[in-house]
DNA sequence: CTGTAGACTATGGTCGACA
DNA sequence: CTGTCGACCATAGTCTACA
């Protein structure tokens, strides 16, 4: 059973989205989350793939669940 | 704002779940999800947290979604 | 406000062995 | 079948600085 790999650049596109979505920018957001706005920047643009954690982190930041975020990114992985 | 890490142990016991549920082994998941079966067993026992691949591999290979175990776990996560 | 880069630290993840 | 350990490697994540 071959699994590729998931798409970091989606992950971020998701992410930014709700991010904007919520008007707050990159800075902020990493201040609320308590994450390194550089590593933010990253994740958005596909660089890097977050952790369970990170995502937590986020996701409680902008006051939003989890499971939205990733019903978001499963429905952009079907569109692909 | 203070975001509490979140719980491995709740992560852990949501992936053992629906490992459990579909009757297989951690040895065979880990290798149809294609990772390490010590490291499949540290998370299931909330040794470790996952990353958002990982989560998806296993999800994959148990063909389930993502948001079905994140909702589960954020419905754990609120007993708390 | 965001992208990038470098140097570094922390932890996720692999593999083999053994209870 | 699962937990654990140790040695390693890969990458997530931090921080500073500058375009």
């Amino acid at each position: 059973m071959y699994i590729p790999t998931l798409d970091a650049a989606l992950v971020g596109k998701v992410i930014a989205y709700y991010r904007m979505k919520s008007g707050v920018s990159q800075e902020v957001l990493s201040g609320l989350a308590d994450i390194g706005r550089s590593h933010l920047s990253a994740i958005e643009r596909g660089k890097r793939k977050p952790t369970l954690e990170t995502l937590y982190r986020i996701c409680t930041a902008l006051n939003i669940k989890m499971s939205t975020v990733i019903q978001k990114l499963e429905e952009e992985l079907e569109m692909q």
